[in-house]
DNA sequence: GTTCTTGTTGCTCATCTGTCTCCCACGTCC
DNA sequence: GGACGTGGGAGACAGATGAGCAACAAGAAC
């Protein structure tokens, strides 16, 4: 329980030593030669006091504050930001560092967000971390090219600054192996109507999954809505109103677990049952959603804690000497999305 | 653009004074007697020069570092995490401090915790927010008691530090007001088999309310199951289940939007459309589930915004001497819980 | 009209916060 | 008289703070 204001000084009293001593000891400093009893008795002093060292001082004096700034969007709005914080913290924690984090809006104006990046500086934190809650383009504070700084799902506007992205089409070519794999040949995609990477990405992997196993890839039906329950509803509705059965999807790899949301909807009131009638893959895994539908939805999951994780683990060589982020900020690093098995995906009737 | 490395001592150079000056001027000290023309001349020098303090020397002098520690349990596993996050932080960003946030675990040890506090300690935050996921009664580190301190949304097992939690019972009787208003007299109650206090308070709320309304609040229908989508749904088919439908409750108020999602597919399955024959009521407000159920679930909003904020601006008033947190510590603070009104209320059949 | 007192204005000096780190000063033993 | 073993002193980091020092003006005493 470190009380207040006991300090190295209060420590080398208490040992009868000089603070020199204390820090030397304390700090396991390599070159300083101490005899054992004397560390011992340093040791024992400072316990007893409760010390605990004032960061801030040390900081002052190193230049080095061990902690990390992370500036993430919408905290609040979207359970992304939890996870990638949580694996920004944890990879953090692993290494010594702390977290700051700042709360700011995705709308918010650029100079807003440069204060935001001010107050880090200010507090003169070793590296930032700038996390968006969907993978998009963004226009970076300039404030953020004076410490070492790493983006996590999203890639600059400018380019060259170190960044993490999810493998969007790789995660939508998983889902329409799994649904491959299951035997299905119709396959239908829900789409997203956003100008953003993820609603490019996923359809070029969708086609080019479909072409590489044989099928017209270029063919395979394709509804586009807003990436919302009730879109997911609407898309499902369009796409399954064929006259003739036996051209509907068997199956339908939906933008994002909300939409598939919808679609199951559309399904239960066509009384059409899932899986049997109609297998389904979502995208994002937000588990309050995926787990909570009947049957479970299998989606694929955003490698968010994986993206905070890594942007951290690199973000820190790079603050330690041990890594030149300029020379991975030539292409943004693309972490895959795995295939999360839950219960809706089963071969289509015969 | 704060450049790196330009401290008052380059702003008093550029100036033409002395680093005293600098200091006076920048931090509007009332007792310094500085001429307007020099007042500008160090102004624009530091502008002129991108001056930004060095908050760590500042805090080191001063004492005050302008940080609040949060700790916060599991992040990323709830959104009420995140809203707790949000109303702190604006709070604190309205009166010119910003947060730290540590994640701890629910399930970690004490000394865990306390290793967290202690990390918040020795950066020498001036305040530390304290943040269950929950609430529930929580046994607290010891050296939490170093600095200001304020519980959200739990009580501490040991009583007398500052605390705000949501007004369970409150929220039950709203939820149950409103289906009164509606018109309903035969009302079930899905509970959670959780030993928290939620579980009791929401309970009492939901047959004090009916008594006062002049119906039999000891008979009404309860059933309690763990508080999942699958819970509300067994329950729900218990409830439902009576053979004679004129004693089957015409609305259920449910513990959580979760147990509530349990419901509305219980509903489904015995074709009861909702709310023409079921009304129902929710808890917690969870977005991303009573946003999106269709139809829309109206429930009750657990103040986890306003939570975290009660509690960052009475901390900062204690930080700064203008209240004392012993005096609040005797009882927790009750904030109230909202309607959320949506689309799953209405009259029962006639 | 000159000198002395007292008061005000404008600004600077010395010192302090807690810690680290380079460099130096003692012994002692060969 | 080096080499070794042990330990201490004096800045430095960036800024805050209160006492104190010039310079000057107004008024008083001569």
């Amino acid at each position: 329980m470190s009380n207040k204001n006991i300090g190295i000084k209060d420590v080398a009293v208490a040992a009868g030593v000089s603070v020199t001593t204390v820090s030397h000891v304390l700090n396991d400093v390599s070159y300083a030669r101490i005899s054992p009893e004397t560390r011992d008795k340093v040791r024992s002093a400072a316990e007893e006091l409760g010390y605990g060292p004032n960061r801030l001082a040390q900081a002052l004096r190193t230049q080095r504050t061990g902690m990390l700034g992370l500036v993430s969007e919408d905290i609040a709005t979207t359970p992304h930001a939890g996870r990638i914080i949580l694996g920004a913290d944890e990879a953090a924690k692993a290494r010594g560092y702390n977290l700051m984090i700042i709360n700011t809006s995705g709308s918010a104006s650029l100079a807003s967000r440069q204060a935001d990046v001010e107050a880090l500086l200010e507090r003169r934190v070793d590296g930032i971390l700038y996390a968006t809650m969907y993978h998009r383009n963004v226009e970076l504070p300039a404030n953020l090219g004076n410490v070492p700084s790493v983006l996590v799902d999203s890639v600059a506007a400018g380019g060259n600054i170190t960044a993490v992205v999810p493998d969007e089409e790789g995660g939508a070519r998983t889902a329409v192996e799994a649904l491959l794999a299951a035997g299905h040949t119709r396959i239908g995609f829900l789409n997203n109507t956003d100008d953003v990477p993820a609603t490019h990405e996923r359809l070029r992997g969708f086609r080019a999954t479909l072409a590489e196993a044989g099928l017209d890839g270029a063919a395979a039906p394709v509804e586009s809505e807003v990436s919302e329950v009730q879109g997911g509803y609407e898309a499902a509705r369009r796409i399954l109103a064929r006259e003739d059965r036996a051209d509907m999807p068997t199956a339908l790899f939906c933008y994002n677990d909300r939409m598939a949301m919808g679609a199951y909807r559309a399904a239960a009131e066509l009384g059409l049952s899932i899986p049997t009638d109609l297998s389904i893959v979502g995208f994002d895994d937000q588990e309050l959603i995926a787990a909570n539908l009947h049957p479970g939805l299998t989606t694929v999951a955003l490698p968010h804690y994986e993206m905070g994780a890594w942007a951290t683990e690199h973000l820190i060589d790079a603050v330690e000497g041990k890594t030149d982020l300029a020379l991975m900020a030539l292409h943004p690093t693309i972490l895959s999305c795995p295939l999360v098995r839950r219960d809706s995906i089963a071969a289509p009737r015969p």
